[in-house]
DNA sequence: TCATAAATGCAAATGATTTGCAATTGTGGT
DNA sequence: ACCACAATTGCAAATCATTTGCATTTATGA
């Protein structure tokens, strides 16, 4: 189990209301989220700027990543302990699934970089709307 | 060499100035364009919106392909016969490699999608920047 | 050359994200 | 438990990327 209020003490930050409320949502997820699906899951209604702050906060802090879908805006999911997926968009029907793989330390080696983050998703048509 | 203008008219559509421009300046550049940096290398001022048109046009064509480095806002290319690129972006010197790999059919076969398009562009920091 | 649908430019709208600032709230020390 | 203070919030307004409506212009094929 990840305590997410030490890490944030470590850096310095407070773990505030609106911090652990995002963090709950992210948790009980079980996909990754936009700023404003995280704005409606959380009760009491936060303000949206907090939200974004607040994810930008744990994109710092390495607690959350961006998940581009290429939706228009983006989604955010938690690191987790060492494993993260990948994600295919159905364009058709809105079904979201993850994919097994990973080419970060391929793709370390081969360019000789640091990599910090990463993106690596699929748009197309599942087959139920392939027909 | 892929002839734009009869694609073009094949679908229906008009080969016009503007589309030309654009065509020119993704050829021209050697690396995926921005919305902006488009605008900014094509000569007598087009409007905006008839970039975003034109560049939208070109996606359904599959003339094109979008690049999202997650800079908050999309770069593109052109995707030219068959071979495609994937890129890794140094956060610290803004330094852009491409990458020679691609997953596309892997993840056809794994997920059992029709796949339409895709992303994976990694962000990190290069050899020299590290020290 | 002409007719006509397709495409453009302009200006205004939209949607996502960011920012300034006064009011509020964790946190560490007492 | 209380205080002091910096960090954080909420709110409203600003910004930036992208989209859209509409009157005018422009390829295209007859």
């Amino acid at each position: 189990m990840i305590n997410y209020k030490t890490i944030m003490k470590e850096a310095g930050l407070k773990f505030t209301r609106p911090r652990s409320l995002v963090l709950t949502a992210l948790q009980k997820a079980n996909e990754p989220l936009s700023i404003k699906e995280i704005y409606k899951r959380v009760p009491n209604r936060i303000d949206l700027a907090s939200i974004y702050r607040t994810i930008h906060c744990f994109l710092e802090l390495g607690i959350v990543r961006e998940v581009p879908l290429g939706e228009g805006y983006q989604r955010y999911e938690l690191v987790g302990e060492g494993k993260h997926y990948h994600y295919v968009l159905c364009v058709e029907c809105g079904k979201l699934e993850d994919i097994d793989i990973c080419l970060l330390e391929q793709v370390e080696k081969m360019t000789n970089y640091k990599i910090l983050s990463h993106s690596m998703e699929f748009q197309g048509i599942c087959h139920r709307c392939t027909g």
